[in-house]
DNA sequence: GTTGTTGCAAAGAATTTGCAACATA
DNA sequence: TATGTTGCAAATTCTTTGCAACAAC
């Protein structure tokens, strides 16, 4: 993942801490929240401030660089570009699998070329019992 | 539109707030915030209180009678069709138009059997810029 | 009468902002 | 060195909660 490159590409100096953050972003290849991020980040000697964190996210966000996606109350975000799963939650055990769903993305695609809507994000998730569970 | 009726089928009493609540939302054909439910109905004597506009929408939403979305940073609310649908929400102007899913359905239906799944319920939204807004 | 509801104000949680110290180009 | 960034803590916003007064069934 080429971090410096999408810094400069979002008109951001490439500081420690902005690329503490986009590599943390880059390690985890799903939706992560700030507060998520800052308290993985916060271990780490020298990890940046929750400001801080946001402000990145947020400009990058602006820029392209990344996705946002709103999850249960607060903002996540991930890496633009890489595939993201979508999620089997069993209700009785906790479990999550992720799965893989190009046919979704196709049928988001479709639908809004379809209807002129320019896509930020999507939810497809499945709720329900596990093998074991049921 | 049955206010008393959804309010029934949730396990609520009917009240005169919550009543009012449910018009309000049936007045707008869109999404509103809680803030702007209350902003509105606050005008009118004896008009509810926001915590009572919270606790009113988050119980109809739990129930099912309502659908709720992520947007920029609050909750909103919107009165739910009855047929399982999936939505197209625009992030700027609040328009939400339901759409048509077999697709994804199908998919929810394939890779829960594939995993032994039992599906309970499934979401599928998307979320960006309408026409008029992009 | 019982039990669920309301209103208010205080508490919580996520995010933003002001500003002096600091790091990058 | 000039300008963009950071960290901190205070301020904002949205949302939830505790509790005594009150209303629906």
């Amino acid at each position: 993942m080429d971090v410096e490159g999408a810094l400069r590409r979002a008109g951001l100096r490439a500081t420690r801490q902005r690329i503490a953050v986009l590599e943390a972003l880059a390690g985890r290849g799903r939706m992560v929240t700030a507060q998520e991020l800052h308290h993985e980040l916060r271990r780490t000697k020298g990890g940046p401030g929750l400001a801080t964190v946001y402000r990145t996210l947020a400009s990058l966000a602006e820029a392209g660089e990344i996705d946002t996606f709103p999850r249960d109350g607060e903002q996540a975000f991930r890496l633009c570009g890489d595939d993201h799963h979508h999620h089997l939650v069993c209700q009785t055990c906790g479990q999550v699998e992720e799965v893989e769903a190009s046919e979704v993305e196709a049928w988001v695609a479709r639908v809004a070329r379809r209807r002129g809507f320019r896509v930020t994000g999507h939810t497809a998730d499945i709720f329900g019992l596990c093998r074991a569970c049921s």
